[in-house]
DNA sequence: CGAAGTTACTTTATGGCGTAAGGAGTCGCA
DNA sequence: TGCGACTCCTTACGCCATAAAGTAACTTCG
């Protein structure tokens, strides 16, 4: 997990929001397009660094994101990119904030407030499994850019439309975001998992569960409710078509039912607001 | 992140189960007690590491996490824990599932789910909270730890309080984690960063609007929804006692109220089920 | 036109990381 | 007493981010 905000917040700030139109580490001022530049033509542009990052972290992952990967992308050396980005941290704020803006916005106003959020709940999984090194970049301290204000204002907008109190909405934002960012992870890092060891879920699984019984022969007794309830709920045969992993069906199941959970307990509040 | 299961997967569950008895990389064979080890003694133990390790992650953070901090803090090189211990990824598979031993398992077992299931979750959040490093490592392909198990076996009993079909309660445990870890995660990430940084929420949230202000003077007109959210639901000053900083108090009103609406939803579909 | 100044980019270096390889010392047993 | 097994150390390699200094391209000024 990497933290923002470490280095000059006006110059990320500015790098985020574009205000500056030059590289210039050393700041020919934030002014307008200036007297034209001295030396030699810059190479490269800001927009082609983020997204040559965003390409490097998309097929490889955020592990693989160095300066020296990106750079070589590029055609460069790692230090080539400090001339235009004042290091790692605030590449990955850049970074998280362009992809933001491939967050869908039109949802239609309807009354329907439940189709809009569950369709706003798959937009946005799909987004993080798309990019699943966004689900890396720490939350705490937002990075503020303009995409992800877009982003969120969308989601405000179709809360608004439940009709509940202020307050209660900003704390929802919060439960939804937790919910798909957790949904995501689990099937981003199963894929991820699966490609780094070569290895697939059901292999690993079946795998695993063999040395499981050797080691712990005594599993039925000692965990008997996980016991009872991997009996109960059988495996379901996987439909038609299996081409979708084990655990990555199981998630998507798991984000179908727990969305509706989820969004009853929404309903059984603006029920109990609406009809006072 | 980072994901387990890459080395030799049986000495990797031996150690977890604590099946053998000896450092022994070499390996004199899984079997009991053995004929009396030759060499020196062992000055350390698997025990005294992933301790050592769980002090180093609680203290600084999972990035301060090396080899060398954790040798150091035994009084030994980096490269003596390799003689207990097959890597870094595997010290982290022990470290994970030895801190899982302190979640309680004995919640009274009263028809009344919905408080244990609240108290469950205020438990699992102050765990995460105590451990933010574990918040950090791979969920895909679960360690499959005792003490994992027996945390894991102690969230389906509950749930089985709820009388729910085995399926529905096997897609809510998922929901239920991803929504505790998701407010742990943005409480651990607020406090680190604070710790870090060493800038409360509070000034960094100032000094990044007042940013802000300069950058996007027409943040208004851009974030119409966003902004009547901020406007509507007031900051509401702090409690008498208001030691606890500002994003943290935010995250715990929406872990409170988030909690509130999934139980609410589900509810909903106790009620469905159980009165058909 | 040529010198000076500015800028893009490279090379080199520093101090971190995980861990492979090999060596030194310690102990149990023959 | 010697040998093998064992713990622990030093050294080394290839990664990483990035500081510092050097080189070359380009604009502007004299």
């Amino acid at each position: 997990m990497v933290y923002a905000g470490q280095g000059d917040a006006r110059r990320s700030i500015a790098l985020l929001w574009r205000t500056e139109n030059a590289p210039a580490p050393g700041g020919t001022g934030p002014g307008g397009t200036g007297p034209a530049r001295s030396g030699p033509k810059p190479g490269l542009t800001v927009d082609a660094i983020v997204s040559a990052a965003v390409t490097v972290a998309d097929e490889d992952g955020m592990a693989a994101l160095s300066m020296r990967a990106v750079g070589e992308r590029l055609g460069r050396t790692a230090m080539a990119l400090y001339t235009y980005v004042p290091g790692r941290s605030e590449l990955l704020d850049l970074m998280y904030d362009a992809v933001h803006a491939e967050l869908p916005s039109d949802y239609p106003d309807t009354e329907n407030w439940r189709a809009s959020l569950t369709r706003w709940a798959e937009d946005t999984l799909a987004f993080h499994l798309r990019h699943p090194w966004v689900l890396q970049v720490s939350q705490a301290r937002p990075v503020l850019g303009p995409h992800e204000y877009t982003a969120l204002n969308t989601l405000v907008r179709l809360l608004y439309g439940t009709g509940l109190d202020a307050h209660l909405l900003r704390r929802l934002i919060g439960t939804l975001f937790h919910f798909v960012r957790g949904s995501a992870q689990t099937v981003a890092e199963s894929r991820q998992a699966a490609a780094v060891t070569g290895q697939s879920d059901e292999e690993w699984w079946f795998a695993r569960s063999a040395l499981l019984g050797e080691v712990a022969p005594d599993f039925a007794d000692r965990f008997p409710d996980v016991g009872r309830l991997e009996s109960e709920s059988a495996p379901e045969p996987p439909p038609a078509d299996d081409t979708v992993p084990y655990l990555e069906r199981q998630a998507r199941e798991t984000f179908t039912t727990g969305l509706g959970v989820l969004l009853d307990g929404i309903e059984a509040a603006v029920r109990r607001t609406g009809a006072p």
